[in-house]
DNA sequence: CAGTCATACAACCGTATGGTTGTATCAATG
DNA sequence: CATTGATACAACCATACGGTTGTATGACTG
């Protein structure tokens, strides 16, 4: 296994696109193999699984050999990394708050 | 101003380019018009401007007519939009847990 | 060990994307 | 009200992306 450094690019981008999206949803169970994904969708068995693909190198999914097939699990270590770019955003936006309140001299809580 | 629907994926694809996630960051501040973020990049006036015209059309940033300038200034809550999903589905991993758990008998807390 | 099920990969095609330059609009200023 | 500063938009180009079909690899099964 690879330890990706973290690319937001291919993170974000995997997750701009609802098949891939439903894929991470369907993926938490952690049950079905690429094939059985596909059935889901309107589309041919190799676009699915370029789509897993895609989401494998975002870090967002892994597959595991069960027999035959793949399994494909969502990685919720993946999930976070991205998720907590969003939180520093947030961060980032209720310390300008708290300047802001500190430099006009309101003594009321910031909100949001 | 326009309600836009939730698009997660204008919203995610937005994201998924460094020169505007690093829009959105320095647009958390609220201080800058477009010319100003563009002298950050090396690339065009144009098209740190059609960057920040996706960012808008994805609802992560605003823009506010100050004298001849147009302040940038990123959405909270678009940004929380994007969150929320991403906590959905940490969510969702939670409860398969949960049922794993409660299926083999575990007593133990789960761990995520 | 031949067959088949599941996955992977390559080549191709149309469209979207990220960049460019050039022109148009729009608001403040002399 | 002509000029300048700031933003917007259109046309264009190269490359990336999402889909297709076809072929190759890998692992169970009779």
């Amino acid at each position: 296994m690879q330890i990706a450094p973290a690319n937001f690019d291919r993170m974000f981008g995997a997750l701009a696109d609802a098949t891939r999206r439903d894929i991470v949803r369907r993926a938490i169970a952690g049950e079905e193999g690429v094939a059985e994904l596909a059935q889901h969708y309107p589309m041919s068995f190799a676009a699915v699984q370029k789509h897993v693909a895609i989401l494998e190198r975002a870090g967002l999914i892994a597959k595991r050999r069960i027999g035959r097939r793949k399994v494909v699990r969502t990685n919720l270590e993946g999930l976070r990394v991205a998720r907590r770019l969003l939180d520093r955003y947030e961060e980032l936006w209720r310390d300008r708050i708290a300047r802001m309140s500190e430099l006009i001299g309101d003594t009321k809580e910031a909100r949001t």
